[in-house]
DNA sequence: CTATGTGAATTTATTCACAGCA
DNA sequence: TGCTGTGAATAAATTCACATAG
């Protein structure tokens, strides 16, 4: 293995594999050969091959990948090796959802609490998180909370930015559907559903 | 312009060009250069003119670009012009929510149909739609429904696109965390936010 | 003999820089 | 002059094909 710049591609790649993998492993399966594990992801063998390349030798020639190493690997390559506490903001009909949802955690993401602006719904639980006001999320650093997840409507979305940036997180993850600007030091992912919704007619055969 | 091969990342952008036009329509701007809709979109100007002259001359020279007009164009590239029918399968938390989010609309998607396999959640109302039961996706095709929405447990992805395709879909969006397997002729598109959220760390500086 | 790891070839996408038009 | 439209140059990503190791 020689150095290379890794693509923003694998990078992208490695959460589908870590998910196919999770998968495996809780079918009980040891091993995996890249033919195998592209077969059930649809993917390419040798892109598989390349990708994990990158970061070391993870196989085995003549045999293949074991499963638990592989998985423990990429969670160490996305940093999901250690516990993120999350905080989210804005306990609306999305907010709610993304608090109940169990499948983050897998991933080692925490969402250890919720903050609103409605007075009616601070102190309320939901899925055992106490809704705080906003006013608290000064409190993030204290608690540990390296990471922001923005639910609150669109004219919303950028001053709960700067809150969760001058509270310290280090990444944020956007469910408006706009840009935010954060400092450099500070990533941003935005998530809009209705993004993918929209290429889909594109690519509707007969349509 | 000249014929070429349309990049798929270009048919990517183009949703999030038509989102950032639309917020500059609403805000009654008529007119936009590819350098200031770059900058409001943190994009580059000469990747926005290249994305646009793939499919014709949209813009002035000297002048720019006409907002309604580029919207137009893209709503016509995409295929977002004629109203996309929805059904959606699978009305728990998160499909409720989906059901209820305005922001599909405009991008010419309407949610006519939901379905769930709990009959005591058949025959209520969630935004105005009731719920039926599964077993009516047969009715789909004579509904002119040709977007199916999967938002049901894992275990049961792959019969609800079996049954969605068998329906006449051309078109899937699944919300499940897995891949479903469908005849060629039909486009899925799967999002899984835990897929986005695990790359925030690896970009999360000094983490 | 099997399946990995990886340079090299190819394909795809982005950036550059400027000709051409309002 | 100002901004688009676009070939050409560059960069990035994917695929290929095979040497290499178990």
């Amino acid at each position: 293995m020689r150095y290379h710049k890794i693509p923003d591609e694998t990078i992208r790649r490695l959460p589908i594999y870590l998910r196919g993998l999770l998968f495996l492993s809780e079918e009980g399966q040891q091993n995996v050969s890249s033919h195998d594990l592209a077969d059930f992801l649809r993917a390419n063998p040798g892109q598989i091959r390349k990708d994990f390349s990158y970061f070391g030798d993870f196989g085995t020639r003549g045999v293949g990948y074991k499963v638990e190493h592989l998985i423990k690997q990429i969670r160490k390559i996305l940093k999901l090796d250690v516990v993120h506490k999350a905080a989210l903001v804005g306990v609306g009909n999305l907010g709610s959802v993304v608090l109940a949802y169990q499948g983050f955690k897998v991933y080692g993401f925490d969402i250890t609490a919720a903050f609103d602006i409605d007075s009616k719904k601070i102190g309320k639980k939901v899925n055992n998180i106490a809704i705080e006001n906003v006013s608290n999320i000064q409190t993030l650093k204290k608690r540990k909370i390296d990471i922001g997840i923005i639910t609150v409507p669109r004219a919303a979305a950028q001053e709960t930015a700067d809150a969760l940036v001058k509270a310290g997180v280090k990444g944020v993850l956007n469910f408006s559907p706009c840009y935010i600007t954060v400092p450099k030091k500070v990533k941003v992912l935005t998530i809009d559903i209705a993004m993918d919704l929209a290429r889909l007619p594109y690519y509707m055969p007969s349509c």
